[in-house]
RNA sequence: GUGACCAUAGUUCAGUCGGUUAGAACGCCAGGUUGUGGCCCUGGAGGUCGAGGGUUCGAGUCCCUCUGGUCACCCCA
């Protein structure tokens, strides 16, 4: 084979985009409910924008962005995530203008070059929302439910709801010198990966899966516990809402999103069948950003969520959705036969009626065998005989049953 | 980027100690039915054994390199 997808790239075949069709339709019924508009925005941006979003120093934009110069030598980027081209457009379109509060949503790929694996993907898929210009801790909460309903309206009931605070830009250097001062302590015992994030995101070290890094940490003093006037009645508002709601979620201290734009919220949800990467969605407040890129101090908060990780768990469940097959076949058996059939295909398809017929020549036995295995609801034999007649019987494949039929009126047959 | 495991038909997999013509199941095609599917029976097509190199009288099998896949680390959806 000469040409392969590119490695961490994959096809949707027809066995999969049945699922995949039903599955998008939730999620834009959900937004559509929650009241969210859907955006889209070009796949590739200027660098400097995911690079000032996203950090500088983050693993994205270090080391796994598709970054290249086309022809007239500007830096562009696929984009590794949703939210730094919805604020973009957010903000060169104003439309913070029209309306003090913006709601929108996103669905589409993201890229990112990292080595694959279960549920990690170079083009994966994602949606989103994000909620730009309230401050208030309910929104925080309906980010939240947002995927919860989509994920419960498939089906899913068991996820897990994670739930974190990181500070803002006055409580989070405070707590960061205290924890640095902490970790310096016990920096010579830490995994090598960890000693490289005390001076790279020193948070992330509370984030180690290393067991013996957990150990370490165990008594060392967490951000949620060192919030300043603001954030911390935000997070109890948040955590009383969710509560109010009856939505079960955990408070994770050394949860870390890996992003460095969030403030305040930051919340994770998992789902145990996923192996590894485990997380179907996250998301956090990001009050700073816009101004960031160039905005007005406006509060935002958002989610994104993985499509193939929703997918994995979907299979894992069982939860299969036919897949769409033929109202009707029409089998023939000569040649002035197959001419009828296929013009009565077109025809009745231009009502609306979904109309397979033989493009191979194939014997009657054949055709059925196709006719079966289209799981086609209804088939009519055509011969000589039914072209003279102008009456043929429609067969019911379920039941095997025939009746007669016009073959004027097969529209009117099938109802 | 690091590591482990894997690569044989369309798919899932057998293939003994290195030995002759590489197999099975499912799928596909055809026949068993002068014009009727599924179940069953019979037959058929389909393979550069991931690629390249090496060892050997002889390699799907052993060795090396590469490519790809899977899973984990890292990171994240």
């Amino acid at each position: 084979m000469k040409y392969r997808s590119i490695k961490g790239t994959k096809d949707l075949l027809p066995a999969e985009t049945g699922l995949w069709h039903h599955v998008e339709a939730d999620v834009r019924y959900m937004m559509s409910v929650f009241n969210y508009r859907e955006i889209r925005t070009p796949v590739f941006e200027a660098t400097s924008l995911f690079a000032r979003s996203i950090g500088e120093l983050t693993d994205i934009v270090t080391k796994e962005m598709y970054t290249f110069n086309d022809r007239g030598d500007e830096s562009l980027t696929l984009r590794p995530e949703g939210t730094a081209s919805v604020l973009r457009a957010y903000l060169q379109n104003n439309l913070g203008e029209q309306a003090p509060l913006t709601k929108l949503y996103y669905l589409g790929p993201m890229f990112r070059q990292e080595r694959p694996q279960a549920g990690r993907l170079r083009q994966f898929y994602q949606f989103g929302a994000e909620a730009i210009g309230s401050s208030s801790p309910l929104l925080d909460v309906e980010m939240m439910i947002l995927p919860l309903e989509v994920y419960r309206n498939l089906g899913i009931n068991d996820t897990k709801l994670a739930l974190n605070s990181v500070g803002c830009e006055k409580c989070r250097p405070r707590y960061k010198k205290l924890l640095i001062a902490e970790l310096k302590k016990i920096q010579k015992s830490l995994s090598p990966d960890s000693q490289a994030r005390l001076s790279q995101n020193p948070l992330r070290v509370l984030d180690s899966k290393d067991e013996r890094d957990r150990k370490l940490t165990a008594d060392v003093p967490l951000i949620k516990d060192h919030l300043c006037e603001e954030c911390r009645p935000h997070f109890e508002e948040v955590q009383s809402a969710l509560n109010a709601l009856n939505i079960s979620f955990h408070i994770d201290g050394r949860m870390v999103r890996g992003l460095d734009y969030y403030t305040k919220t930051a919340f994770e949800i998992t789902h145990q069948s996923l192996g590894s990467q485990d997380a179907l969605a996250g998301g956090g407040r990001y009050d700073l950003l816009i101004q960031e890129l160039g905005g007005k101090a406006t509060p935002a908060v958002g989610f994104a969520a993985g499509m193939e990780r929703l997918m994995i768990v979907l299979e894992k469940n069982k939860r299969e959705i036919a897949s769409p097959s033929p109202k009707l076949y029409l089998a023939a058996l000569d040649e002035p036969s197959r001419s009828w059939a296929f013009r009565t295909a077109v025809d009745l398809r231009k009502k609306g009626i979904a109309v397979e017929t033989d493009y191979l020549d194939r014997s009657l036995k054949a055709q059925m065998r196709d006719a079966n295995r289209l799981a086609a609801e209804y088939v009519v034999v055509i011969g000589s005989e039914e072209l003279k007649s102008g009456s043929g019987k429609l067969k019911n494949m379920r039941s095997g049953t025939e009746r007669p039929v016009s073959l004027s009126d097969l529209a009117g047959a099938l109802g």
